[in-house]
DNA sequence: TATGAATGAGCGTTCATTCAT
DNA sequence: AATGAATGAACGCTCATTCAT
């Protein structure tokens, strides 16, 4: 007898996942209310309710979804190894792009966003938020292990703290395009860091 | 009748703004009300009115106070320099010692809310936040033509570049250490970085 | 065109108002929903607006039910009389075994909010109640009288007020059985109503 | 500094109290809202709660009120004895005087709230109810005892039955006169019990 | 100048009710 | 006849802001 199908029930959900997440943006996750986001959505905010729990629950979705997101990022193009450096850079290339898209402003926002989120709200959301880049430092390291192997790397570098600094790198590149928009040396950043690698070679008669 | 001098009317003023980054540091700009600001100035809510023309305002002041804040942090440790290389490294170690406190992480967090509450509601912080960046980057930039002018660097180096790169590695790293905590090689981030600057001195037969 | 039969609808309708009852007598009739209501009859929500105009509506139903079923309990044991006074005692004895049943509490409860329903929203409500009431109080009048009549109770006594007097001592036991629990001494109120009927008896020469 | 006066904060403290019991009494528990007592209070919704915490605890109040009110009513009159069944009837007629108060009826509608409210809502104030029934159930015993001393009612008579019907009955009485107004016989219930006291006296050649 | 009681707008949330299917 | 997604009004409650004192 239901007239409306799963997947009407699953678009809908994923309308206000989105509009929440448009919101959540556009003025802060405090300052959206769920009626915004419900009309945002094109629906009443009592609706809302009958797709997510709360307001807080809704967070959760699109933080969760960020997260995830984020990760997935990273991870593909960590992936994408041949030579372990290159791969390196494609990391880089990837987070550049998403970065320099119109929608990259408001990916760093909701970035911002969840961070805090996760450490004053959500230990739920900050772990798995710590699990989701624990994931990303540990696809980095083994590139650089896989780069050393291949005598790309000296080994003598530590390895862990090169996935680290590599992904402080690119979190802050974010922050600094935010603040900085064009004025930013996105390009002379990742220039840098391809640089920077080229010179952790393995020292002649010393690999 | 004036009873009041203007220096206890500064007073104030600064009792305020004290307690309102407190608040703010502590519970998070939304969760911190102007009672418990009031409350943490010794003050009631009502006197706050006199100073600051609203909750906005407050946080206006707060955020520009705290841009500077960040300003002088990494500006006081870029001008320490005797060796240019050792006083970039100095720049990191001032930065880590403050993620390191205590109070590091909620330091973090304001400085969080204060990139959001430029980008999303005020221009002229977002500008003062941009000016404040900039004179960092400006700095080192500085410091790494002088370590290049002093053969500590090698001059093909991109010197506007490595600045950007490093101010995002440090900005990153504060991100990093809020969503890792113990489990951020901060040290080891450090070292990368000395590391990455020996291995940037002028190559044998090229400089 | 007609596929429903009377019986049918009359069937569906009656259900609804048992869902309604139990539901009410469960949770209180604020904390009852009409979905919970719709639910425990095996119907959606829209559904009951076809038997029911508004929740007020069928809370109306069921308290009149509820009405009748207190008129009919209280006038059950008034009727089954042989002797007079063992019918007065049987009175008791159904409301009191009521009472020990595991629903009793709730039961009570339900009562109390018809009462207050009655007074406060629904003056045919109030009518039915007080007709309800004074029914049984006539009814135990009768029994008074044909008590006294019989030479089992004292005709000087006011059968009215013994009545009245009855009746209260009942709707007061459930109330104090409701608040005190294994504490009221149901037995032995009833045993005292006993005795109080034993000592009515016509007073030797003077009846 | 303070301009208000303790003695202000109390009566606002008292006039809210006094409005959430008239609300609570006319409207019902539930459909009295929180603006509506407010309003009666001369007041807006918001400061409601620098005098009491929640609708709740506003409710808390206004029954443990009562219950106390409730408590007194019966102890004073209990231990105003000289004659112990005298007293025993006085509690009767304070009972009574109050059921033919105009606010009578407006007081019984608050007593079954309050016995709702703790059975449904709040085990703290059921508690309260409770202690405050078998404190007034021991007075009344205790009263019983004197009379069987003093030789006004038989040692046989059972002091705890006896105490929990005469409370049952007064408590019944009040819900009756709810229910039938001018129809019930108030003055013949209590005439009824003085009968019912009468006749527990020691028989002739048993006590 | 400073107080703090009071305001009132607006929040997240619930749920009786409606209506397209 | 029945569904259940959607509505929308109203709730309890919070808190930035005002103002009589």
């Amino acid at each position: 007898m239901t007239r409306v199908t799963q997947a009407h029930i699953d678009a809908r959900t994923q309308d206000i996942l989105d509009a929440a997440r448009r919101m959540f943006v556009r003025k802060g996750v405090d300052a959206a209310t769920v009626q915004e986001i419900a009309a945002e959505a094109g629906l009443s905010a009592g609706a809302i309710y009958r797709y997510y729990e709360s307001k807080a629950d809704l967070l959760r979705a699109v933080c969760g979804e960020w997260v995830e997101k984020d990760r997935a990022l990273f991870a593909r193009a960590a992936a994408e190894t041949e030579s372990p450096i290159e791969s390196l850079l494609e990391v880089g290339r990837g987070v550049w792009d998403q970065m320099k898209e119109p929608s990259g402003r408001e990916d760093t926002l909701l970035s911002l966003e969840t961070v805090l989120v996760g450490a004053r709200h959500s230990p739920e959301l900050a772990a798995e938020q710590k699990a989701a880049v624990l994931e990303v430092v540990g696809l980095v390291e083994q590139v650089v292990r896989r780069a050393q192997a291949a005598g790309e790397l000296d080994p003598q570098i530590d390895a862990l703290a090169l996935a680290n600094t590599l992904l402080a790198c690119s979190f802050g590149a974010r922050m600094l395009a935010l603040e900085l928009g064009e004025d930013f040396a996105a390009d002379g950043v990742l220039g840098t860091i391809g640089v920077m690698l080229t010179r952790f070679a393995p020292r002649r008669g010393e690999g």
